[in-house]
RNA sequence: GGCAUUGUGGCCGAGUGGCUAGGCAGAGGUCUGCAAAACCUUGUACAGCGGUUCGAAUCCGCUCGAUGCCUCCA
C-alpha cells in the first residue's frame, strides 16, 4: 500500500481554474514536466521561486510513492529577445557582447542554474534535456503540424496559423483570454512580419548570414521557435499526454498556450491533464525580472553582498521564507520578512533536534497520529506548505511543553512525531539543517569557544562577573552569541 | 484600454459562510548574579459601499487601490 492510496491530492489546474482530484495516466507513475531557463544570464531569485514550488511537488510526488518522471529543459537556443519573433537570440547576443562562443554562454549559465539550485537543495530532475540536443525532434514536429496543415512557410521560415487553428480549438483556453481581444489588442507591425497574422507565432527561424547558431532543415538553415523545444521534449520523453505541466506564471501566455496549440495541432490531443502555475516572487512590490535590473542573485542573500538585506541569509532560510507561502500567491522579498523566516526557522530545527532528548511516558498529552493526518491533509490540499509548517510549529509547541514537563508523550508517539517531522522537514520542504554541516575549521573554532564558555563558567562559579562578562560581550562584539539555559551554555554565530 | 489575479491585525502570510491559522515584532510571566537566549501566556484583523442569508471577512454587484499578462523574462 502506496501514500498516494489513501491520501487524495487536489490540485488547482490552471485550465480549469479549480482544484482538481488528482489521478495520473498510470496508476503509481507520475510524468512531470517543467519550463527551465533560457541560460544566457545568472539564474535570480525569483526563477529560483518557480523551481523550488516545482521541487516541493517533485519531493511530495516521491513521498506520497509515486514513480516521478520529472522532466525539465534548459533551452540553449530559439529564444528571441521578443517574441515579434523578430531580434537577436538571447544567447548569441550575449555571445557576441562577451565575444565567446554562444555554447560557452550556455555552459557558463547552466553551471550557475544547477549550482545555485543544489544550493538551494533542490533535487535534480529525471531527465534535462537541452533545445539544441533535440533538433531533428523539432523538425519532424514542425513537420507534423504542416501536414496538418495548421503551419505556413514564408522565406525559409516556418509559422504557426494560430486563426485557422483557433477555428477547431480554442487558442486561449489556459490564458483566459479570446482570439478577438488579442487580434483588437495586438499592436500593429504592418509590413514588418512575414507572418500572416501577429498572432501566429515562429516554429522555425531563417537564420540571417551572421546568426551563428543554425542547423539545416528542410525549409531553412535555422533555429526552431522557442515554443516548439517545450512541446517536443515534453512528448519525447513523457508521452502525447502526460500528468502535470508547470511553469511560472509569467510563462501562461503566449508559452504555454502556443505548447497547447503545437501539440494539439501536432497529435490531435491535448498534451497535458494538470497545468501548474508558480506565482511570481516581488521585490518592492515589482516583479523581479532581468530586464529591469529589479532582481537579486542567491549568492547575494548567501553572501550579504547587496543593498537589500541587512545581513546574509543561509539557502535553507530562503527557502524556508519561500515555503511560508502557498506557491500560487505573490510573495514578496523582504528584510524583514527573511528576519521573519530565520527566527521561526531556527526555532523549528532546535525543536526538532531536541526530540532526541525528550523523556517518555506512559501517555501522550499530544495526538500525535491526528496531528501527522493534518499534515498530510495540508499537502494534499495543492501542496499547501504554509499550512503544513503551521503544523509543524503546532508540534514545535508540543515538543517544548515536553520538555519542559508540562505534558507527556509516549515512546510510540514520539517515534512517529520524529519520522514524520524528519519527514515533512527534511524530505518534503527540502529544508536543510546548515548548522550540522561543518568542517574541521569550524570545528576547531568550535572547540576555541567551548573552552571560553568552560572558562565563564569557572569565572561565574567563582562570582567573578567581570571576567565572565567580558568573556561574553567580547565574543558577542565578534558576532559569538552565547545562550544560557538550565543545561548549559551554548552559542550561535549572529 | 482588454484579460486575469489580488487587497487580511505593527510586519509577513494562511484559511473558511457561523468554530484559535502560523511566524516575526510588541506586552505579561518563568528562568538568570545582571542580561541575552530559551520556554509559557497574550492579539478578535479581513479596502470602501450596497446586496443575498438566520448569519459574510468568506457568495454577488459596484467603487477605489495593487500586481501580472497583453513585446522578452520563472
Amino acid at each position: 500500500m502506496q501514500a498516494y492510496q489513501e491520501n487524495e491530492l487536489k490540485i488547482y489546474n490552471s485550465i480549469s481554474s479549480e482544484k482538481e482530484v488528482f489521478k495520473s495516466i498510470t496508476e503509481g507513475y507520475i510524468g512531470m514536466y517543467v519550463c527551465g531557463p533560457t541560460v544566457y544570464s545568472n539564474v535570480h531569485l525569483g526563477n529560483c521561486r518557480t523551481f523550488i514550488s516545482f521541487d516541493l511537488v517533485f519531493r511530495y510526488l516521491k513521498h506520497l510513492g509515486y514513480k516521478v518522471r520529472y522532466v525539465r529543459n534548459i533551452t540553449d537556443a530559439g529564444h528571441l529577445e521578443n517574441d515579434a519573433d523578430v531580434g537577436e537570440d538571447r544567447i548569441a547576443k550575449k555571445a557576441r557582447l562577451e565575444q565567446i562562443e554562444p555554447m560557452e554562454v550556455v555552459q557558463r549559465y547552466t553551471v550557475d542554474f544547477h549550482n545555485t539550485l543544489m544550493r538551494f537543495n533542490n533535487l535534480p530532475p529525471s531527465i534535462e534535456p537541452t533545445a539544441t540536443g533535440h533538433i531533428i525532434e523539432q523538425i519532424e514536429i514542425i513537420k507534423e503540424i504542416i501536414d496538418n496543415g495548421f503551419g505556413y512557410i514564408v522565406n525559409g521560415s516556418v509559422y504557426f496559423d494560430v486563426l485557422k487553428y483557433n477555428k477547431t480549438n480554442h487558442y486561449g483556453a489556459l490564458s483566459k483570454r479570446n482570439i478577438e481581444d488579442l487580434i483588437h489588442n495586438t499592436r500593429e507591425t504592418a509590413g514588418q512580419s512575414e507572418k500572416k497574422n501577429p498572432q501566429d507565432f515562429a516554429l522555425w527561424k531563417k537564420a540571417e548570414p551572421q546568426h551563428i547558431m543554425r542547423w539545416p532543415s528542410p525549409w531553412s538553415d535555422g533555429f526552431p521557435g522557442w515554443h516548439l523545444e517545450c512541446t517536443t521534449m515534453s512528448s519525447k520523453y513523457l508521452g502525447e499526454q502526460f500528468d502535470i505541466h508547470g511553469g511560472g506564471m509569467d510563462l501562461k501566455f503566449p508559452h504555454h498556450e502556443c505548447e497547447i496549440a503545437q501539440a494539439q495541432a501536432a497529435t490531435g490531443k491535448s498534451p497535458v491533464n494538470y497545468w501548474m502555475h508558480a506565482n511570481l516572487l516581488t521585490l518592492n512590490g515589482k516583479k523581479m525580472a532581468k530586464s529591469t535590473g529589479n532582481n537579486i542573485l542567491p549568492n547575494e542573500i548567501f553572501s550579504g553582498n547587496n543593498d537589500i538585506l541587512s545581513k546574509s541569509f543561509t539557502p535553507s532560510v530562503t527557502r524556508f521564507f519561500m515555503l511560508q507561502a502557498h506557491y500560487r500567491s505573490i510573495l514578496d522579498f523582504s528584510n524583514d520578512a527573511l528576519l521573519a523566516s530565520e527566527k521561526g526557522f531556527n526555532r523549528l530545527l532546535e525543536a526538532y533536534n531536541s526530540l532526541s532528548q525528550l523523556e517518555v511516558s506512559s501517555s501522550s498529552d499530544f495526538d500525535v497520529a491526528k496531528w501527522r493526518q493534518q499534515c498530510y491533509q495540508a499537502m494534499n490540499d495543492d501542496f499547501n506548505s504554509p499550512i503544513l509548517i503551521a503544523h509543524l510549529f503546532e508540534a514545535v509547541k508540543q515538543v517544548n511543553l515536553i520538555k519542559d514537563k508540562k505534558a507527556q508523550i509516549t515512546q510510540d508517539d514520539l517515534n512517529l512525531l520524529q519520522k514524520t517531522m524528519k519527514g515533512f522537514i527534511f524530505d518534503v520542504l527540502g529544508l536543510v539543517d546548515e548548522s550540522i554541516a561543518q568542517d574541521s575549521s569550524t570545528e576547531r573554532l568550535n572547540g576555541t569557544i567551548e573552552l571560553l564558555i568552560q572558562l565563564r563558567a569557572e569565572a561565574r562559579a567563582n562570582r567573578d562577573f567581570s571576567t565572565s562578562d567580558k568573556i561574553r560581550d567580547e565574543l558577542a562584539a565578534l558576532g559569538v552569541a552565547l545562550k544560557d539555559a538550565k543545561e548549559g551554555t551554548t552559542f550561535d554565530f549572529q
